[in-house]
DNA sequence: TTTTTTAATGAGACTCATTCTCAATATAAG
DNA sequence: CTTATATTGAGAATGAGTCTCATTAAAAAA
């Protein structure tokens, strides 16, 4: 709570930005979130518990914490982008069931080596990749 | 030529659709396409050549092509989907610059066997995945 | 071929997530 | 406490894509 408070204030400091009840709002409510939630989810949430916020603000809020590595934007595709903490939260990449929508997330060395391969062999250096699996349950 | 004009006739039959002018403009569009298009990129190339269609038509038309694996939807996260034919054209995943905005296809044959076992261990059936790699040119 | 049936089209209204604008407000420095 | 200015909220704007519905055109029927 305190680690994650001055986490986000010396973020702000090193931007030259404000540490305001939104911006602490916001982080709290996504960094105690077990799921992927988008942006009107979380003012929604945010409003229901009396917290004065505007959409505009949540999204705002977002980009910095996004950009800062605080949060990680992920888009399925279906128009909203989802957003999850990064802190105690290793990288992986998703599973996602087309059947109920459920979420499941997988990390594997040697899929993350392989790609990092790739694209040196072809003079890149990798800065980051999507990686999503859409599946249904397997029926036997 | 005919080889492909009769593959839009018979997918067509198949879905109990008509053959029109338009969507075959379409589909001659994409399917000569050597680089990913967007929809208004299609348009408006079409409109150039005084081929009458509209937005809705052209939006309508990749859709079905769409469904029936004529043509492959990708989407970078920067709003507007792109396409591309998919005859001739082995399944591939994609590396994106970020600096030239340059697309490179690959394909590796243990990446994609990796993907089938991650998602069997969990009980499901892959149907479709989205693997794509932002990179940057290596400095030497 | 001509007629009939019905799917397809085009224009533009609409949707919906996200971004922008700008006057009012709150933060942090002095 | 005052000041300078970053931040905020309300709602307008944006933009890719979808929808509506009157008109047009395939293609089946005659
Ligand atoms: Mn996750
Ligand atoms: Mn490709
Ligand atoms: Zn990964
Ligand atoms: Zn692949």
């Amino acid at each position: 709570m305190t680690r994650s408070k001055s986490l986000l204030i010396n973020i702000l400091r090193n931007e030259g930005l404000r540490y305001t009840s939104q911006r602490r709002a916001v982080w709290n409510e996504l960094k105690s979130s077990a799921d992927h939630r988008d942006a009107e989810d979380i003012y929604l949430c945010l409003r229901r518990k009396k917290i004065r916020v505007s959409r505009a603000t949540v999204y705002r809020t977002i980009d910095v914490l996004v950009k800062n590595n605080l949060v990680r934007k992920m888009e399925l595709g279906d128009g909203r982008a989802l957003y999850e903490p990064r802190i105690g939260n290793e990288h992986h990449d998703h599973i996602i069931c087309l059947e109920t929508g459920k979420i499941t997330e997988f990390y594997n060395e040697d899929l993350e080596q392989l790609q990092e391969k790739i694209v040196k062999q072809r003079g890149y250096e990798l800065v980051r990749h999507v990686h999503q699996l859409f599946v249904r349950p397997l029926k036997k």
